[in-house]
DNA sequence: GCTCACTTACTTATTGCTTAGTAAGTTGGC
DNA sequence: GCCAACTTACTAAGCAATAAGTAAGTGAGC
């Protein structure tokens, strides 16, 4: 027996950990999953994962700020400039343009889609983990998006909340109807509606 | 110690564990949640939970029906026909009225609406027990719905994604933020923007 | 109106697993 | 030779479900 494969350096397998673990929580929510089962699917023993995060909650903090990393850099990408003050200066224009990038880089990645819809709904309750992380993280969102749409259209906070609505709702159509919904060409449609 | 409480009927006696599961299942999911805490929010033994349903997963399917009946017996006291066959021939005006009332009773219930919410997500994978349930009624709400537009909108069955995304998104956004945000209010400016 | 046969609604005790987490030892890479 | 990256072995708790028993209620026969 001894050992079959490679070590790897901790970075490195942290990160694998970290993935192995995204569709595993997105499946069955960070209360129903076990460190046996992330475990297995990395070829690890449980003590073997636990080494790298201590304790089942710092894997799901591992994840989440995994998760947030990767859509920041995304986001800072597609950003034209290189200066997070001018946000509030971003037109609706590039503003659109934002989110339809968001939209079609989401159907490339359905487990971080899921993962998300998950946690959301898991972390409403003050006792979950994440709970501190999604509420500040929503209202942060839905600031942002006002402010961003502020002197571009009517009613700046309720269309705000109409822009994340159908984000959220696409998502959760998308997600259970995936060869029926085309995610891109209803958002499309649908934040025409709402921006005009 | 000897019996503390009269026994109750069996009917009543469901629906006392049925109502009970709804928040539990809500905040953990059926793969979080366990027997125990059901049976504790009860006053009552595991095995005396277990003496109603006889599995964990028939619990979830009760608790499936019941809301599935409910939602069924509000949908249809607030049609003002008693025919199910008319439900094609239903008027554009008819259907927004049924779903803004759909939407303040909604309001009435967010337990439910959390139970349906996580639910949906969990058995978004084959293996879990309610995911035909769900793959088959988050179809037939489509089809219904685009049947329902039908000859009333330009693209009934884009039509029908809109509006079922923005109550999927607008409950998502709710139950984050029921404070800020004011679901009949934002229902109502958003469905005018879809349906014009 | 009483009693016997039966059902319902539970209880405690237990089985066989699985869980998160710990402790101590082993191995491979530098 | 040292340290990171594991392993096996273990603990204590919790899990769904079963078994067996009990108290209370139900209904039929007389």
């Amino acid at each position: 027996m001894a050992t079959q494969f490679k070590q790897h350096r901790l970075a490195d397998r942290r990160q694998l950990i970290i993935e192995a673990a995204i569709p595993i929580i997105g499946q069955r929510g960070y209360y129903g999953f076990s460190i046996k089962s992330l475990a297995e699917a990395c070829a690890l023993s449980v003590p073997g994962v636990l080494h790298h995060f201590g304790s089942k909650e710092a894997i799901l903090f591992a994840v989440l700020d995994y998760r947030e990393r990767r859509d920041f850099e995304a986001v800072w990408q597609a950003l034209p400039f290189r200066e997070a003050e001018k946000l509030e200066a971003i037109s609706l224009a590039e503003f659109k343009r934002l989110l339809r990038e968001t939209v079609i880089r989401n159907i490339t990645q359905p487990e971080i889609l899921r993962l998300g819809s998950m946690l959301r709904i898991e972390a409403l309750y003050p006792d979950h983990p994440a709970f501190a992380f999604f509420r500040d993280r929503n209202q942060r969102a839905l600031r942002t998006y006002t402010h961003m749409l502020t002197g571009k259209v009517a009613q700046p906070d309720a269309t705000a909340a109409q822009v994340i609505a159908l984000m959220l709702g696409l998502e959760a159509l998308w997600l259970g109807n995936p060869e029926v919904i085309d995610f891109v060409a209803q958002w499309d449609l649908g934040i025409e509606k709402i921006l005009g």
